[in-house]
DNA sequence: GAGTGGTCTAGACCACCTC
DNA sequence: AGGTGGTCTAGACCACTCT
C-alpha cells in the first residue's frame, strides 16, 4: 500500500513499534505472519524475524508457533541492571576504593543461608565479613558464605583481595539469583557502616551456583543514600 | 581436531562458553574470527554470529569490527528485572488487589521532581497520592506527578483505576529511568503504610518520557518485607 | 493435520575500524 | 587498505501447537 521498502531490521522494528503505538495493532491483537510482513516490507522473512524477535525480547510482543505473534496485553517493562565488581562501582563514582576484612572463620552454615543455597544441613563453610570503602567512608558491608571446596589448592589472602574480586577472576560466569530489599540496620551492620541502629539500608542478596555445586551466598548492605539506577 | 559438528547456535554458544570457563580463551583474549569458527564447528558463519552476538549481549564477549571478538576482562553481570503493573504484582503473589486514592490535586511541581523530569520551573501538574493493597494490607504508597497535557480530552477517574494502569493502557511503551533505594519512612508514608516512622522502606522511583514530552514521575514506597527478586 | 515461528545455509555486500 | 563483524537474501527443513 504505502510503498517504499524498509531498509534494515531496525527500520522494520521501528515501523512495527509505531503501528502498535498508534493502535493499528492494539493490545492483544494478532499481527500478520512473518511471510506476509516480509512481502509488505519488501525484504526476506529472516529480516522480519530478526525485528520481531527483538521486540519479543523487549516484552512488547509474544510469539508462539502456530498461534502467531500477538501484541502483549500488559507491556512488561524490562530493566537491565549491570552488576559490576565493587571496586569498579566505587571507582566509577570517582571515589577511591578501599577494603577491609573484619572476620574470616569456618563456621556452620546458618539455616537461612542453607535454605537459600539448597544445602543439606550441617555443612561448615567459610564465613567472610568485610567492608568496602569509598573515599575512606564505609560504602558496603559484605557478609559472605563461601563453599570451601571451590577454593581447592588456591589459598587467596582475603585480607588483601576481596572475595568478590577473587571469585570473579577464578569462578566467573556462574548463574544465580539476586534479590533487592530494604531493612533497618542491625547492630553489626550499624557498627560496620558507622550509622545508627535501624537506619534504612539497601540490601542486595546474591546466591550463585555452578552446574556442579553451590558457590557462595552474599548479603551486601549499602550505606545510606545509595541508589541503584538504570534506564528502561 | 575434536571432530563432531555442533548442532544449533545454542550448542555453539555453550561450547564457546565452556572454552572461556576453562580458560582456553582467557579474559581479554581475542578469540578466532567467525569464519574460522564456522569451519571448525562445521556450520554457516551466520550461526556462529548468532551465538557470539548472544554472548556479547550477555556481557561475556566484546565485539568490534576489524578488532575481532574478545573475552570481556571483567565479566559484567546483567540482571533483568520485569516491572509489571501493580495489580499483576499483587495477584501474582496470590493476594487480592485493592486500591485507594488518597489525594488528587493540581499543584506546582516541586524542584526535586522538576529536576528529575527536566522541566522548566513553575509548571503545575496533577499530583496523585494513592495506596495499593494486598489482601487489605497496605502494600505500596504511590506518589505520582502527571503531565496534565497527556490526559487530553480523556477524563479517567483515578478514584477507580490507578494512574499506573491507565498509563500502561493509554501511553504504553514510553522510555525512562528507574532507580531503587532504601529510606526510612516519612510521616506520610508511615501513615499510609501503617508502619512506624523511620521504618526501612524499599523505594522505586520511575520517570518516563515519550519522544515529545515528559509524562510522569512516580515514587513507590513498598511496605516492610518487600523483596525484588530475579535470576542472573 | 496444517500453519506458524525457529533455525540453518551459502553466498553476498557493506560499514567500520584498526593497522 | 584490508580484515572484521553486521546484515541481508532466498530457500529450505524442522518443531511446536492449535484446531
Amino acid at each position: 500500500m504505502t510503498g517504499a521498502a524498509l531498509n534494515g531490521w531496525e527500520a522494520i522494528r521501528d515501523e512495527v513499534m509505531r503501528r502498535i503505538r498508534v493502535r493499528e495493532w492494539g493490545p492483544g491483537a494478532t499481527i500478520p505472519g512473518e511471510a506476509a510482513l516480509a512481502v509488505e516490507f519488501g525484504c526476506a522473512r529472516a529480516t522480519v524475524n530478526r525485528a520481531l524477535r527483538d521486540l519479543a525480547g523487549a516484552g512488547v510482543l509474544e510469539r508462539r508457533r502456530k498461534a502467531g505473534t500477538r501484541v502483549m496485553l500488559h507491556p512488561v517493562r524490562r530493566a537491565t541492571l549491570e552488576i559490576a565488581v565493587m571496586r569498579q562501582e566505587v571507582e566509577a563514582r570517582g571515589q577511591r576504593y578501599g577494603y577491609a576484612l573484619l572476620g574470616d572463620r569456618v563456621e556452620r552454615v546458618p539455616p537461612a543461608v542453607e535454605a537459600a543455597l539448597g544445602l543439606l544441613p550441617g555443612r561448615t563453610w567459610r564465613h567472610l565479613v568485610s567492608v568496602h570503602f569509598a573515599d575512606s567512608i564505609p560504602f558496603v558491608r559484605e557478609d559472605r558464605w563461601l563453599n570451601p571446596a571451590i577454593l581447592g589448592d588456591a589459598a587467596p589472602d582475603f585480607g588483601t583481595i576481596s572475595a568478590n574480586e577473587w571469585l570473579v577472576a577464578n569462578v566467573p560466569y556462574a548463574a544465580g539469583t539476586i534479590a533487592f530489599s530494604a531493612v533497618g540496620a542491625g547492630a553489626e551492620e550499624a557498627l560496620a557502616l558507622d550509622v545508627a541502629d535501624g537506619t534504612a539500608l539497601f540490601i542486595v542478596e546474591r546466591t550463585t551456583w555452578t552446574a556442579e555445586a553451590a558457590i557462595t551466598s552474599v548479603r551486601l548492605a549499602y550505606g545510606p543514600g545509595y541508589r541503584l539506577q538504570t534506564t528502561v
